[in-house]
DNA sequence: GCATATTTGTGCGTATGTATT
DNA sequence: TAATACATACGCACAAATATG
């Protein structure tokens, strides 16, 4: 076998370079000696996540289903990455350097790359180079996985005006939840946020639409995530971020710049006022626990003209998120 | 500059195919049929400040942080990304073998190994080897986002309940669209939906809840597909996928099959029976036009204790997508 | 079974960037 | 500010496994 096996190791045809054993030296690495990367029977056993033709069902009908042989690479990358899903490796962590990850898992250094281009690409690890470099690990976060939710949607020729309808679908509910919970730490909570908005809103003179949007960007997601339902926020959080990056920066070649700033300061500031009255408004009802009320007034405020901007050029700008 | 420009030609005699190019990649001439990848004037534009640390209070904005600059293998895959989501790369399309695509780009082989681990990784392309073997495209679909969003809320401690009431808040409000728009070409899809429901629950005598649940899960992705919204079906299709590989699977280890089959194949029909009358009443309702009773009867549908397990063992199941 | 084309995994060398001294 | 050591980035060539016809 090519691969170095976990244990054994046959060696049956020599070649001219002596292959390494898997584990020769441990440079002060804590938890020596894993197996790490042991192919044989246990491949087949790990789902190794859905690939790319989905999860393998022991069903009956369909038998001989085209498998797809996961590379030494994909393996490295899904055990690297489930230490640091399972939180062993935290954010900030580095791992050790190239030579120690070889002799760990036993493979060689074009494929423990490629293992951390995967990984890299993932946003899990960030790798530099130079004195005190090499791979540290990073959090997962929504916004990874909104890159390739917000791929899937440019493929399928999404409008902004879309992702903003599902935004205006999934908060109504929560903003309901909040106000039939009435739970004096949400309120408090929103208030802080729609005084961070106020403050934004008046020290910056120039009023650059970027700042004060995320200001009001967190103040929606909070919405979500107050409620407490993680799903809900990773998706929101997902939706603001390609709203964000599709049609929030002003040099995105599909933002709605065309026409460029239809807003002088005034109206813009005229804006700003009325959305932070309607923030308002919004954290008053879910004080008080009207929870149509609630429900029926962030409804009507994402709906609104000059937030959700619909029919307008929100609906023919479709994604672009690659350049 | 660039790095050292390759030389030699990568053994131009071997292959068969139409003479590559033989681009260079000289340094500062890119005036070469398909550069591809030209990192030049890109990583110009960097800032590459120094690090700004104790930055006591900048005058307009923290511009400046801390930029990563792209290696090569990443830039490959995104200009192959990048042309596999503008559809100028269809589903099944082969790429060319790698000496072409090495002499294209301009890159050596492991590099070009990277950007192909890190395509296969999001599930874009598929290599396969053998005579006839090679990259081949794959549209991106929401099962590779679902694989991301799900390492997030795996990260966080999401339950599977999580996940399940982030449905019940999406489709309540899909349902009364429906009602609302009353096209009857709604109706005749869901009642398709149905109608397969009825044959898969008829026709398996072992009722294996696979099938049947997949059936039923397409009942409700349609009944937010339906209503036109992409963002919506992707983030619907997603949650769907992270229930189905987490909970579903029998075989799961995360499978809330603990207690194996508390269910008899009596109650277990028995309850298809009644889910099946649920969902044709939603059915009734949407052709009715009864916009308040179908978002109402969604709602208590998928609050149902049988549908969504709330409180319990589904709360208790966090989410383990990795084994 | 055999020939062929293709990817896969490996080793080693050089270039480049980063932090410390 | 300049020199230096460390760690990764990228390159090339070889041997092996694999799928097709």
């Amino acid at each position: 076998m090519a691969r170095p096996a976990a244990s054994a190791a046959p060696r049956p045809g020599t070649s001219s370079p002596p292959p390494p054993p898997p584990v020769s030296r441990a440079a002060g690495a804590p938890g020596e000696g894993d197996p790490l990367v042991t192919r044989g029977p246990g491949a087949g056993l790990v789902p190794h996540l859905p690939g790319a033709f989905g999860a393998l069902r022991v069903s009956t009908s369909p038998v001989g289903r085209r498998v797809r042989v996961p590379k030494t690479a994909e393996l490295v990358a899904s055990q690297l990455r489930r230490r640091i899903i399972r939180g062993e490796l935290s954010e900030g962590d580095a791992l050790p350097p190239e030579p120690a990850l070889m002799a760990q898992f036993g493979v060689s250094r074009p494929t423990l790359r490629e293992a951390f281009r995967v990984l890299e690409a993932e946003a899990l690890i960030s790798v530099r180079r130079g004195a005190h470099g090499g791979a540290r690990v990073h959090a997962p976060s929504p916004v990874v996985a909104a890159r390739y939710a917000g791929l899937v949607l440019e493929h399928r020729g999404a409008t902004l005006g879309d992702v903003h309808q599902a935004c205006a679908v999934i908060e109504p509910p929560c903003a309901a939840l909040l106000a039939e919970r009435r739970d004096p730490a949400d309120v408090a909570a929103l208030r802080d946020l729609l005084a961070a908005c106020d403050e934004i809103a008046d020290e910056t003179m120039d009023l650059t639409a970027a700042d004060l949007t995320a200001a009001q960007s967190a103040f929606h997601l909070a919405v979500v995530e107050l409620t407490g339902n993680k799903s809900l926020s990773v998706l929101t959080g997902m939706l603001q971020h390609i709203v964000e990056i599709t049609g929030g920066q002003p040099g995105h070649p599909a933002a709605p710049a065309d026409q460029p700033d239809p807003l002088g300061p005034a109206e813009r500031r005229l804006k700003a006022r009325v959305t932070r009255q309607v923030h308002a408004t919004l954290i008053d009802l879910i004080e008080l626990g009207d929870v149509a009320g609630a429900q029926e007034h962030w409804r009507r405020h994402l709906a609104a003209p000059d937030h959700a901007i619909p029919g307008g050029p929100a609906d023919r700008c479709v994604l672009d998120l690659l350049g």
